[in-house]
Formats: structure tokens, sequence, C-alpha cells
DNA sequence: CAGTGGTCTAGACCACTGC
DNA sequence: CAGTGGTCTAGACCACTGA
């Protein structure tokens, strides 16, 4: 007995999705119908499409079906920020994704205040309770839902500034706190992996058994540390890239070299 | 019509781990025990288990038992491996965890050749389908599976070098190829998200239903693209850090008003 | 309404673990 | 060896979808 049948019957499925032969947003076989072609017991067919799910390669909806996920991913330079420089005018989300040719949308925008959680607080260097002023947004793009972005504040920083209202800043945040003395040298990333909270899978569009990437970044001035950034990024259609040293010296290289 | 049964089952026993009733390591009840206990039949319990297995809440493993999962995170600075300058004498992985006195360890050393697939090749900058070496290894941390690594090399960088011999090098892969005039400046990380397969699952001691973080590493020298590192990591143990600008003067100022 | 996936039962045998 | 989880069957009824 090599494999167990369930494996076996998810293989063939897998086989058929990433060989194109099913195609993204293609329905599968309905289980009944898997069932007659393999051979195998309704139960074992849900194994193989349980396994599937999790591996985010389908998606069940009750009712309709079962559908080949259509995955898009898209990348973003996350150590582009560099300092304030990013602040130039236009969001830099915004110009990042426009560059691709993608239309990106920044939505349903909330300010409050909030006393700090433990998290929130040991980043932003204050007391566990003080109070932080966030910044809430939700980013499509192409019309569909990508990241929701949250952007805490220590309050003396955030104060007498267009932080405190509940609108886009056009020209940046960067540049806003640049104006009032707070000017961003740097930031600090951490990047990991979970599972969505049933909230934030219904708002991403992402069924069960999709993971999402989240990411908190700590911006400092050359004095402290003046916002924190967290983001929660559908997984399996965004990456995350960084460029650390030289790179662009080895890509031009390469290109050249294939120009000549 | 309340929740279905089973979401009601792993709802009591999520209760009795979150509150700390059933503690990290401890063994659930047989699912013998908790058909009778909870009244309902053993696929429903099944059902209950995996719920928990797919949050990374328990573990279970084939004849002993299903066991609350105990959850360390370790977090690696990704930025830290500035051009070359971590290959000084020893893996910058067992320096980076030795500092947190936790032990390091790399197992499971292979050398292969292969043919590079399409993604490989497109970062390498090499022909897909041309020849390439590839180095893998697995990491623990404290005795426990933490990630899998496997590194590829043109194999004109690695023909003749130390990297065609499946043993550590213990002076570190960025000085060998250094030696061999290919000396790093710079790396690219792209970050992302997914389920793990079952083989990866299995190895790194996850459900099936926890994700992993995917790091893909291309380094360069000046000339070209030198290497590549894909690292797999169990999503809810792992945090990448990556720290951009200067952090360091707001981090030590915070710190040094605290002492005053 | 028929067809889909969601939930649930009551069995069975197998593979692995540790005594 | 007994006890554990892993796999598998053959049913059943329910909830939701769309024609």
């Amino acid at each position: 007995m090599p494999q167990p049948l369930y494996r076996q019957v998810a293989e063939a499925l897998r086989q058929k999705i990433t060989s194109g032969d099913v195609p993204p947003g293609a329905q599968l076989p309905s289980e009944p119908e898997l069932e007659k072609r393999y051979g195998v017991s309704r139960n074992t067919v849900r194994l193989a499409l349980t396994a599937l799910a999790n591996e985010g390669l389908v998606e069940s909806r009750q009712g309709r079906g079962t559908f080949v996920r259509d995955r898009i991913t898209f990348t973003v330079l996350a150590s582009a920020e560099e300092g304030g420089s990013a602040g130039h005018g236009k969001d830099a989300f915004v110009a990042a994704v426009t560059v691709h040719g993608r239309k990106a949308e920044q939505v349903d925008f909330r300010m409050e205040v909030r006393t700090a959680s433990p998290e929130v607080a040991a980043r932003l260097q204050v007391d566990e309770g003080s109070l932080v002023v966030v910044r809430r947004m939700r980013r499509l793009i192409d019309g569909r839902p990508w990241s929701i972005q949250e952007s805490f504040y220590p309050m003396d920083v955030a104060e007498g500034t267009r932080l405190m209202s509940p609108t886009d800043i056009s020209y940046g945040t960067i540049t806003e706190m640049a104006r009032h003395g707070h000017t961003q040298v740097g930031y600090r990333d951490e990047v990991l992996s979970r599972m969505p909270t049933h909230t934030e899978a219904a708002f991403l569009g992402v069924g069960t058994g999709v993971p999402v990437l989240e990411m908190f970044r700590t911006a400092y001035s050359t004095e402290r540390a003046i916002r924190l950034t967290i983001n929660v990024y559908a997984g399996d259609s965004t990456q995350l890239a960084y460029e650390i040293g030289d790179v662009v010296a080895g890509q031009e290289a390469a290109q050249s070299t294939e120009a000549s």
C-alpha cells in the first residue's frame, strides 16, 4: 500500500489543477461524481478535498460546488520606504501598485483613539494603557480586497496634526510627521504567518485554509519610535520583498550580458 | 440551531487549552474517551480535533495520542547578512541562535545536482534546465524541527569548490564562494505565506493546518546572481525581522531616556 | 425543485507505540 | 499485547444555491 486512498485522489486532482487541465475559477466534479470516478466513499472524497482546500488550491461553497482558486500574487518591495524618501507627494502604496498597471484603492478610513495594548506599547516605547491614535484602512487591488492596515501613533506625535482626521493624507503620513518635527530615518519590520480570524477571512475574501501574512512595521526618528503599522495581507496573493545591500549591480550586469 | 456539534466539541477543548486547564505538552483524552464524554461519534470527535490541529493548538501522533502544542517563537534578524560580513568563521544561523541561549543544530545534509526549474532559473539568471547544485539541510532549535533549507548554485559557481561536498562548511558558504571569486554584496528576499505540503508538515511537526513562512533569498555579487536559498519555516514559531535605515538611534535614545 | 456541499452516525480494519 | 490515532465504508439528514 503506497499512499492512502484519499491522498491518491488528492494527488490526481492536484495534478489536473497544476497542469491547467482544470483552470483557475473552474468547478471540480461534484463529490458524488468523484466517488464514482475514483471508486471511493464520499468521506474519502471529502478528505481529499479538505487536503486541497488546506493547501489553498480549491475552495468549496455550500450549495454551489468546489472551485479552483484563482490566485493573483502581488509583490511589495517592503524595503523601499528608505527613511522618509517615499513620502514624495503620493501614497507609496498607490504609487507602487499603479506602476504595475493595476488599480489601487484605499477605502474605509477610520481614526480612533485607544489605549495601548501590551504589543503596541512595547513597540512604540510608551506605557501600556497610554493613549494612542489609530488610523485604519483597507486596501483593494483591481477591486479585490487585499490588505488591512492599522497605524498606531503616540498621542503626542499625532496631536495637532492631520493624522487626527479620519481621511487620507494625499502627500503621505511620513511627510506630515516630518513637518511636525518627527523625521523617519529607519524602520524595523517583523513578518509572521498565521491563520486569519473569522473577520479577517471574511474581508480578505479567503476561505478557510488560506493563511495571512502579518507585518509589524515600527518606524523610528533619531529620537524614538514614532509609528507602528500593522498590515495583514491575504497570504496566497502577497509577497514581501526586501533588498539588502547592493543588488542592483548584479541584476543590471546580468541584463546587459543578455542584451549584448 | 446553535453551532455544529464538532465545533461545540472543539470549542470546549479550546477552552480547556487556553485556560491552562490542559497545559502545553499535556495529552488530551483519547478519541474513544472523547466520544463517551461528549456523546458523539468518533468522526465528529476527529472533525473537532482536526479543527484544533488546523489552528496549531494541538498535534496528533499516531499510536501515542493527541497533545497540546507548545509554541515557542523565534525571531530571525533577516537583514543582518550584510554583504559578506556574516561569514566570519561560523555559520550565521548557529551564531544567531546560540546568542539567545538556545541549542542550534543543522542535520541531514544533502548535495544533489538537478536541472533548474523555472522558478530557480529565473532567480539565478540561468537557462531553464541547466544544471544547478542543490544543498539541503534541516535545522533544529533545542532539538525541535524548525526549518528546511535548500540552496541552489549555478554549476559554474559551485564547480571545484567545497560546495560540491555534502557536508557542512564550518566557516560558511559565503566565505567559500568569496574565496573562489564570488563575493556577495547584497541580496533580495521574497517572503510569502502558504500552507505546507504533507511532507513539510510532517518534518516541521505541525498539523496540516499550520501555515509555513517561505523565504526566497537571492544573493548577488557585483556581477550576477550567485545563490538562491529557499527557507521554509513553521509559521507559528517564526518571525522574520528586517531593519531598514537607521533604527538603532531611535531605540538607543529611548533606552537612555528610560535609564536617566 | 434537484443538486450541491455540510454534518453526523456506526461500524471496520490497519499502523504505530510502548509495555 | 492493549491502546492509540490513521484510514475507509455506507449509509443518513440538513442547509444552501440556482433554475
